[in-house]
DNA sequence: AGGGAGAGTGTCCCCATGACACAAACTCTA
DNA sequence: TAGAGTTTGTGTCATGGGGACACTCTCCCT
């Protein structure tokens, strides 16, 4: 039925997205940054985004500006729309409204080139990023703080880490989103009684005590909400 | 610094926002809808919404709506947008993204005549919607589900009542929203607890015992998110 | 004066969470 | 190969919040 068209004031403000990236390296919780190479704020890093394109669904113009702005190596394992960004003046170009969207990106995918009309790419301490262009900075601090929720409502840890995994790593993914230490015995004893791990059978050996493997009970999958 | 120019693509998707407007009648939870008077959808039920403008924040949009389609008495008390909607397809006229809000009215704000291109406005039992335009019923659907979650964590009840209240009245608005009996003892005690509450001395009576009445304490108004 | 209607009140149990210290298993090096 | 170093793994107790549960109190109405 497209013999039915818009209004006149229904095309006068653009409609972009943007994407808050975050991925575990180093122990530490890391947000994929661009640097911009065109104006407005030419050099200066900000999450990747840009303008939805007719007949894109929101989620899918999220992945395409991953895509195209950074060449990441694997698929996001989650990706979820947070809030909608519609400041006036939060952009010098005239009225833009972003979606904002977080993505976890699983273990591994930490390498990313520049690309699309960035001069580069980046990862950053996301609780200590740089200065951000437009009103990013904000952004960025409502995207840990969901992912932060989430961390407790779903299991969004799992998704920072392969298939077989440690309980001292799925911790360490906790501490560094929530940006503080957690108690080891009860960090065990909360997620264990959650019941969506299982143990795999095998250990991984490394400096000290070996630590057993662990995985997720099959269709503990988080729903991409 | 209007110098700068948005680029071709910024401005082919059409922006709106639809408005999920709650207040309490009867004891029950309802939402206010308003008939269409246009195609598509003509003489079907929708939530108030329409097409951002220019120079307007969303916010803005979602309460000048509410007032032109609906005529409501008062102004909301609260006002939050929670989710946006962009699937293909949702709009027959094209792509139309909408930035759905969640609004809710004060006590002796049931009264609502119809205005704008609307055939009319009234209110309906949140719960037991009838059928409804576009993907508006899940749109409602998510309104209520964050109005439940609210309710727990700011104390968005409040602002259904009136400055002062009892304590059985608040209690029913906490059953009409989650739609399901509460323990009365148990609900004064966690309300109480809060400390939110301090009693007016003063007393109502009805039919019954008289009730104590209750205002909020000074500085504890939600903050609109 | 008695009945009806709604308001008000306290205890117990259970579960989830947080604080807290030591033993076990492996690697590495001397 | 023995000991030091390093990391994993484990249990108890105290506390607090939430849910189940029944009877009295106060007023109005007839």
């Amino acid at each position: 039925m497209g013999t039915l068209s818009l209004p006149p004031q229904a095309t006068q403000v653009g409609l972009a997205v943007d994407v808050a990236a975050f991925a575990m390296h180093a122990g530490e919780l890391r947000v994929l940054l661009v640097q911009r190479g065109e104006l407005p704020h030419a050099r200066d890093w900000a999450l990747p985004g840009g303008f939805v394109q007719v007949g894109e669904a929101l989620h899918e113009a999220a992945l395409r500006e991953l895509r195209t702005e950074t060449t990441v190596e694997l698929e996001p394992r989650h990706l979820e729309q947070f809030y909608t960004f519609g400041e006036l003046g939060r952009d010098p170009r005239g009225r833009i409204v972003s979606v904002a969207h977080l993505a976890v990106l699983p273990h591994g995918t930490v390498h990313v080139t520049g690309g699309g009309h960035t001069l580069g790419a980046a990862w950053f301490p996301a609780h200590r990023p740089p200065a951000l262009a437009f009103d990013h900075a904000q952004i960025l601090d409502r995207a840990i703080k969901r992912l932060q929720v989430r961390l407790e409502y779903a299991n969004l840890a799992l998704e920072f880490l392969p298939d077989t995994f440690t309980l001292p790593e799925l911790q360490g993914v906790h501490e560094a989103i929530l940006d503080r230490p957690l108690d080891k015995r009860n960090f065990r004893k909360r997620l264990l009684a959650q019941g969506v791990l299982v143990p795999s059978g095998e250990r991984r050996s490394g400096v000290g005590r070996p630590a057993q493997l662990y995985r997720r009970t099959k269709g503990t999958r988080t729903a991409a909400l």
